[in-house]
DNA sequence: CACGCTTACTCGTATAGACGAGTGGGCAAG
DNA sequence: CTTGCCCACTCGTCTATACGAGTAAGCGTG
């Protein structure tokens, strides 16, 4: 255990208010800001930071655990604590429903996530019938049962999304929308065919930490938050004909808007 | 210190390799969801439940730090651990720029807060010539140098957002865009005065946990992410004329969208 | 009644020690 | 050389203890 490369860390202010283990993870921030240690490098390993500031190691362990509440590092068990590296992510462009991409056939995220060079892959697969929720009821127009497709999303084997699409039962009962795979070009092509033409959709944003199943589910790290988002799809005559709920790995996203002036 | 009220907690289950921290924040939890406990409502003291499971202290807060860092509870200092209220949440729907809003003469903000009943404020309010850092400089076309507009937003005396415009000096300089007020309808009203007819926004959206500065200027409860908004504002020659960079303060907001199907 | 003190209870910070379990390199046996 | 074991190092979990500091209620004094 040789004894850490001076300079890299400072010492501890003793006349400072600041707690100490405030102190140590104030500095590991600063180091890992400025670049002292990269993206997947390995911090000094607790038993240093305990030799080198002099204090306690649960002392060093709750320096650890804000900056893994930050969403900085993560620690591996009987390796040590690594800067986390910040995956690619994934630019999701507001126009991804325009028509025009749906007659193209594949799944819009397997086409963008190929044009990307990632691996994408679709599991989870789940489509049955069941009691509303309240919320999506009061979003589909007081529906007592719907269609539920539950779909995973994953790009090279990392999940990054979670989907559930309800839809009402007198729309999708018995049609494609009701197989596991509706064919090309998704649900939205199958609707339309089916004479719902799809006018407008409507988006509702929120940001929030994941609750322990969504950890689960899409293996988030310590200090990720999740994008919930929920989109109504409305036809031509007004009337909602689906209500997508959309739990996104926040370090994995970015949402992309395009507004008009008018 | 009365016991603990029986069958409001269970017991540990001893042959679980789930960690008793872990057990004990399940059961909390678990008994939030409920509704066992209520918003605002405190939970058990630690020294409660250092002996409802015969634990120690170290134990329990670890449990409630798993709590905290999900964003469910909050400790007062000399108080106890509270169920985290959810504030309300401010809504802001994607026509928040269309041009007939900025024709009444008040900030958006203002407006919509008054008629939600809440009591709006603005301050933090700076307004100066700087460096542009490389995603600015790269958004608005290669600039130099560029009018930074800083301001928080308040509602009810607590910060739930914090934003910059970017302007380029060669719109903004000299023009009441410059002022620290700048008059009824905001800078894009004074930017379309100006000859640049406003065509479209594009918005970026990305959800992380908050940088410890952000956790001061917005005064964010553990476990709260920050929504970070990229706007960049286009006249219809297609020249980006504003970008504007604005962090939320997650539990205060959903973002609200609405997307043509063409 | 009003003020200030005491006190009990609360969480915050820190120390010291113990054992468990995952990882990975080195070394010895085959 | 390969296999398998051991060991050093790592983080994970848990106990026990100590003191500090904020809160609020009660009580006595003025």
């Amino acid at each position: 255990m040789s004894p850490l490369p001076s300079g890299l860390l400072g010492d501890l202010d003793p006349t400072s208010d600041r707690a100490v283990f405030r102190q140590i993870a104030d500095q590991l921030r600063e180091a890992i800001d400025r670049g002292r240690f990269r993206e997947g490098e390995k911090l000094p390993s607790e038993a240093d930071l305990v030799d080198h500031f002099g204090v306690s190691r649960m002392t060093v362990r709750n320096a650890f655990s804000i900056l893994q509440g930050e969403g900085l590092v993560h620690a591996e068990h009987g390796r040590g604590v690594f800067v986390r590296p910040r995956p690619p992510v994934r630019r999701l462009a507001s126009d991804r429903f325009a028509r025009r991409h749906r007659e193209q056939g594949k799944s819009a995220f397997i086409v963008e996530a190929d044009a990307a060079g990632s691996h994408p892959q679709v599991d989870s697969l789940e489509v049955k019938e069941e009691k509303a929720s309240q919320d999506v009821s009061a979003r589909l127009g007081s529906v007592r049962r719907v269609l539920a497709r539950r779909r995973r999303y994953l790009l090279d084997g990392r999940p990054v999304e979670f989907a559930t699409s309800y839809l009402p039962l007198d729309i999708a009962r018995g049609t494609p929308i009701a197989e596991p795979n509706p064919g090309p070009g998704g649900i939205y092509a199958r609707l339309e065919e089916l004479g719902h033409r799809l006018d407008h959709f409507e988006e509702e944003i929120r940001a929030r930490m994941p609750s322990p199943a969504e950890v689960k589910t899409l293996r988030l790290a310590a200090g990720v938050p999740v994008i919930h988002l929920i989109r109504t799809a409305f036809d031509t005559e007004g009337r909602a004909v689906e209500v997508c709920d959309t739990v996104m790995a926040a370090d994995a996203y970015v949402l992309s808007y395009q507004l008009p002036a008018t």
